[in-house]
DNA sequence: TGATTATTGTCTCAATATGTAACAATAGTG
DNA sequence: CACTATTGTTACATATTGAGACAATAATCA
């Protein structure tokens, strides 16, 4: 049974109203990137995790609590990307559907059914460290392939792709793979990484010699794996 | 006078409560990059241009509104950079002082008074085509170069730093000289806003090859400025 | 044990791109 | 009509990247 009996739905009194964050959560599973994608107790809506800002809580804090919440993870890499804000960002009904399904009444006037403007952040988290935990509105959280994301309510395969968009764009200052792999890593591994977030093949010899020359790996002892073939490095980011 | 009796400041019935946004708008004097600051009436405070969003109004169309008010330009090229969201974000005494400057009598509870989140945004601007308007609580608008900025009140100084940073790092994916510079231009002018923006002199023949290789200059007459010496080809963007 | 195979790390050479300077063109001035 | 300052272009050195070759090696199997 679902605790909303115990904790119902967030009051107006804690939260800034109108305002709201929704979190792009990636992982790498060795093959993909994937998302974190929540499911409503009976409906069928698919959402990205969000929350809101209570009334004495930075939004960085905000967001934060929330990732934590789901995946457990502190000091995550989290970044801030876009803040969607059209007037259309309103979604009384799927709200109620949600809201009721989950055993509360509403009244029309009651705040969630607002106009949200919503701050998106995309977090990197490893993946195998994670066992994600839905919240009091949700039956599921789930990681899907970005290639095969279900349809997501409102606007949130915009957000997706605005994430994946900035991720893209950030791929070269910034120290991705860091926070996506484990501490020890192979060149492969870090390889696919990147292919996974372009979404394209990248030439070995050429990505070997770029990672290298940023000077930012420590290489460790070799990983023997039992295949029959050299043996690959591990690295370290410094 | 101050057309503050006939107004009066904004109403909490028709704005979204904490939500507020911020403008820093960039215009090029052919010498230095600038941007505009708001001076209120009877106090020593200066702020970016900024405003509030309407129940049902963009935030985009918010800020379009509100610089076309400054500025009387429409069609501005505008990019949303970042969201400020600390729980720091409330000034209820600088915002006290300014309205009361304004004579308004304020209560404790009034809704400026309150936590803001704002959402930053910039705008490129033709500096020659704009004779700024200030707003019913300032009785100035006036261009300030960004290396000669007074002091700004609240967090804002960030974000003009953070408006600056985004800018150069889009110099080189977006077309940014075209919304900075009359429509036909000197390659000379062109090289003299990317100084400007960057904060550093760039070579001559390098600037002129790399630009002339993204192919997207058309070139046109000679520009005869009366000088001793060559005269340079007018450009515009295609 | 030694040939075989798949993968890894490095090297080489070609193709592009960029840094730097020289040079030619030219719109005035004296 | 020589002189000057600035502009547009070219030339060459240097740096970066693309693409492939090659050597090293950790198994497996004959």
């Amino acid at each position: 049974m679902s605790d909303i009996h115990k904790k119902g739905p967030p009051s107006i009194k804690d939260y800034i109203p109108h305002l709201a964050y929704d979190s792009v959560i990636f992982g790498f599973n060795g093959d993909k990137l994937k998302i974190l994608i929540l499911e409503y107790h009976n409906t069928t809506f698919f959402a990205l995790p969000g929350g809101f800002v209570k009334k004495n809580e930075d939004l960085d804090s905000a967001v934060s609590r929330n990732v934590k919440e789901r995946t457990g993870l502190e000091n995550i890499y989290l970044e801030q990307f876009y803040t969607f804000g059209d007037k259309s960002r309103q979604a009384t009904n799927v709200m109620r559907t949600i809201l009721e399904a989950n055993g509360s009444s509403v009244k029309d006037d009651f705040w969630l059914l607002d106009r949200f403007i919503s701050v998106a952040y995309y977090a990197l988290i490893n993946y195998n460290n994670v066992h994600p935990k839905p919240d009091h509105l949700s039956d599921s959280i789930n990681w899907y392939a970005i290639d095969e994301l279900p349809i997501l309510m409102m606007d949130h395969k915009q957000i997706v792709e605005k994430a994946l968009e900035t991720l893209r764009n950030n791929l070269d200052q910034k120290i991705v793979g860091m926070n996506l792999l484990p501490t020890k890593f192979t060149m492969k591994e870090l390889q696919q990484v990147y292919e996974a977030i372009l979404g394209e093949k990248l030439r070995r010899t050429t990505f070997q010699r770029k990672i290298l020359a940023m000077d930012t790996l420590i290489r460790h002892e070799k990983l023997f794996t039992g295949a029959a073939n050299k043996a690959p490095y591990l690295y370290s980011f410094k």
